[in-house]
DNA sequence: CGGGATTATGCGACCGGTCGTCTGGTTTGT
DNA sequence: ACAAACCAGACGACCGGTCGCATAATCCCG
């Protein structure tokens, strides 16, 4: 039993590291050597752990979005709060924190579904589930928002939800390439502000 | 001059077939040597013609987006034919295009900004460069738009210019994911035909 | 309970291959 | 004959993945 907790959390440290490397350099920049050189994990240990590089990836994108998904619960939590506010909140934080790393990475979901989203199907999959629970709450958010007259009724929830996800997309690329979180302030002003606003 | 015109030439395939190669597997899985054996170019030939693997990526970014330009500049031609209607024409004949294709690929300048637009200062500069031009066309567009009453005049016609083209690059991350084109029709829909309206 | 035999685990060295880049001999044109 | 342009091949580094050895754990029998 002590075995298998350490077997797993190695293979947690794995995954944060790899979270952390693939958000930084990419899919394709980073190897799998640098990864268990910095958790003290031997090369050859790593075929323990996972099947290959592929399934690993798999795994460090539900391992990212988690906290994601916990955050925006938690924002969700008291049913009093207003759909709207809730996201509000929960972006405006995302800002924050995302201008002191100093507008690098962006999203991990984003960056692997633009650098291997068409390549590798395992990943795919992996990025579908991740987007749609991602996409599902933020639904949720808006639905309520709806509920309590906030939110504009003559869309669909999914619909803004769907271009709430891909608009903040779009704008984390602009924020790598504008070294400024400024592309991320204009689609929340646009969107949450104004177009979704009943 | 005849040399002259044919290093042009060569130049221009090994953009062509490096555009190619760069939209369908991104930066880093793409080698050297593929693109220069696909246009029959040495390998010893290629640093006559670029100074580093980097700096080819900068042109061929350039030599990517001037098509798209070229495309919507002559939708905005006649001077008579509305500014949104225009654009949403110029997007049709998009969303067909990466229909038949399969899926694949997406936006150059999204797929690069995402994976070396935070690493890459030289890649960095022709992005901002080629967005800015790309992003200046759709805002001359919807400025159109608003002389002709068919957009809204109490949002910026830049504002809307961006948010147009972070919805579009978000979408494409969800189309390669999805495999289907309803995400790149979603948002031309949300934003053109309704939030953009006069 | 002790200790040799056997199985399971861990992991460093290494595989074939590819990477981006460079150099020096060869070809070309004048 | 000479200079410039060109390019084959090599370079060191690193890739993802494999494999056989060394160590550790388990078992079995005296």
């Amino acid at each position: 039993m002590a075995k298998i907790d350490s077997k797993q959390l190695k293979k947690d440290k794995l995954l944060e590291q790899g979270v952390t490397l693939l958000l930084e350099k990419g899919y394709h920049a980073t190897g799998l050597k640098q990864i268990l050189d910095t958790v003290q994990i031997p090369k050859g240990s790593f075929y323990t752990y996972f099947d290959s590089k592929e399934q690993f990836a798999a795994e460090a994108i539900n391992h990212y979005i988690e906290p994601f998904i916990l955050r925006l619960s938690a924002h969700l939590q008291n049913p009093e709060l207003d759909g709207l506010m809730a996201l509000k909140a929960y972006y405006s934080e995302l800002i924050a924190e995302v201008a002191q790393t100093g507008f690098k990475g962006g999203c991990l979901l984003g960056n692997l579904m633009g650098e291997i989203g068409d390549t590798s199907s395992l990943c795919r999959d992996a990025l579908l589930n991740a987007v749609a629970r991602y996409s599902d709450l933020q639904k949720i958010a808006l639905e309520r928002g709806q509920q309590q007259g906030s939110v504009r009724v003559d869309r669909s929830a999914q619909a803004m939800a769907d271009l709430m996800l891909n608009g903040w997309q779009g704008a984390l690329l602009r924020m790598k390439v504008e070294q400024s979180v400024s592309p991320l302030q204009a689609v929340c002003q646009d969107l949450l502000d104004d177009y979704f606003r009943a």
